[in-house]
DNA sequence: CTTTACCTTTGATTTAACTCCAAGGTTTAT
DNA sequence: ATAAACCTTGGAGTTAAATCAAAGGTAAAG
């Protein structure tokens, strides 16, 4: 049970961002105090959690509801009606996670690739390591590394 | 080797955008014709591409400059700075991974548990499998659904 | 008992990232 | 030769996602 301020404070967000949220509809504190305060519960807190991480990994604000609807929508909807909005939901992280490997892979390679020591690092380069599609090595200062098999 | 127009198109973005990263340092294009039209070389095309990538993951064209600018301080920089930089930049990469793992295997979940047919999925939310937190299964509707061991 | 936190509504401002428009001119394709 | 694509500068408008401000009040904590 969390008052506006604790919230915010404990999830490094403003207590005015909160009030956008609840307008929103992403995210309405599930009690009031009987004077009238929004009282969060541990629920909640995990949702406003949820939107965050959302957030973090380019999601916008609606397809955030959109996936938090699954859950509110759950008593309307046969199970094959939420499958396939989950499924929907899966593939589209399943392509960020893909992008993102493909940024992890290189920047691994530019990172395994650079001995760490104080020559030059020429020919070192994010695209150059994109661009060898995780197979080649794109640093080829070869005066300082060796390379690494991961 | 492409004009704006084309280049545009074959990404999906304005010519506009084109123009905008460029003024934003983003993406200049190697070439001009001798009439003054931008011409895009494949690196600029890849360049691009790496662009737009970034920004579906959610990061900004700030962070997205700073990426490529791994690239554009090669020579001047020596490769420890260069290996610095690149595993601060492979820390935030898996953490996002980390968070899309995370929804991931609630969705995963999520689509698991529901049989896919007509019954009311009752109980089946992102947030319940996100609660339960990869190892128990939120969906307990149990007239219409077995839990499938992943 | 008073400072701090909260409430409300309404509305303005900000930032990021475009997107559009105007005006006037050149180039390329049909 | 004319329409479509490009160039420039400069500025206005848009959307998303906040963030701030003001006014006038109630509640809670030290």
């Amino acid at each position: 049970m969390y008052r506006i301020g604790e919230i915010a404070k404990l999830n490094q967000v403003k207590t005015d961002t909160l009030r956008f949220y609840e307008k929103q509809g992403l995210l309405t504190p599930s009690l009031r105090s009987e004077s009238g305060y929004r009282i969060y519960t541990k629920k909640d807190a995990q949702r406003l959690r949820f939107i965050i991480r959302a957030k973090t990994v380019g999601f916008t604000l609606v397809e955030i509801s959109e996936l938090l609807s699954i859950e509110l929508d759950k008593s309307n909807k046969a199970c094959a009606d939420v499958k396939n909005i989950v499924d929907m939901k899966l593939a589209h992280v399943n392509e960020k996670i893909e992008e993102l490997n493909y940024f992890k892979v290189s920047l691994q390679q530019l990172s395994d690739d650079c001995c760490g020591g104080p020559e030059s690092a020429e020919h070192c380069s994010i695209l150059e390591a994109l661009e060898s599609n995780s197979s080649a090595i794109s640093c080829v200062n070869n005066s300082h590394q060796q390379h690494k098999i991961t």
